[in-house]
DNA sequence: CACATATACTTTGTATTGCAAGGTATTTTT
DNA sequence: AAAAATACCTTGCAATACAAAGTATATGTG
């Protein structure tokens, strides 16, 4: 029971959407997620993921030089991601909807104004 | 990316919810689940979790005969397993304040009232 | 009583996924 | 030339939801 496996599944829709909204490479994305109010990733975290989501096609990669190192590899949304994106957003919306009752104790359909 | 990766981490904290409302039984716990919303669960998932949180010394059991098959064991929190909610329900305001401020793409301390 | 059915719990094995650790390559700075 | 920062990749591990198959107990039916 720790907050890693909270993420499973999770964190993959958090990536897409920040895709959506722009362009970005994986050593970026570590910054963005913490600008968001999450823990610092590691490598280890970000990059096999980005690289599992492009072979499901979710997402396209190029590569364009940097002025500060190496070439980076920008990752954009395929429509695929898009729609990966909206279906996530779906089950976000049900899991929350459901873990919040559980917590407050109400059963679906029941309405509890305290 | 399915609705069951998202559960990891998650199921632990709702059923330590479920259990520190009433004592429950594992067969019953599935159905309860239900009425919050939540998919069928299988057996094969709400056992070995049960077995794994008494292993932690989060919950405590007790056998009582049943009227219709054999005992049920019932789950009941111990001082360890209501802190351990409590830590829970910590942690999933955390993530969902995160992911929801990811899929509105609002930084935190920015206040984008639309 | 024998047999089916529903209830109730256990065990084993698998797939997914976050993450640490160690490795490689490129650019700028010293 | 050497060091440091940037940027990406690979391997291996641990946690966990879940399916499948197994075991045991009570009730109901002929």
């Amino acid at each position: 029971m720790s907050t890693t496996q909270m993420l499973k599944g999770i964190l993959d829709g958090c990536i897409l959407a920040i895709i959506k909204d722009k362009e970005v490479y994986g050593y970026e994305l570590a910054e963005k997620l913490e600008e968001y109010g999450f823990q610092s990733f590691g490598e280890g975290t970000i990059y096999p993921l980005l690289m599992r989501m492009q072979k499901e096609k979710l997402v396209t990669s190029t590569l364009r030089k940097s002025t500060a190192g190496p070439r980076r590899k920008y990752y954009s949304l395929t429509p695929k991601g898009e729609l990966e994106l909206a279906e996530f957003m779906e089950r976000w919306d049900y899991l929350q909807s459901n873990v919040n009752r559980v917590l407050k104790h109400e059963f679906k359909g029941e309405d509890n104004h305290a």
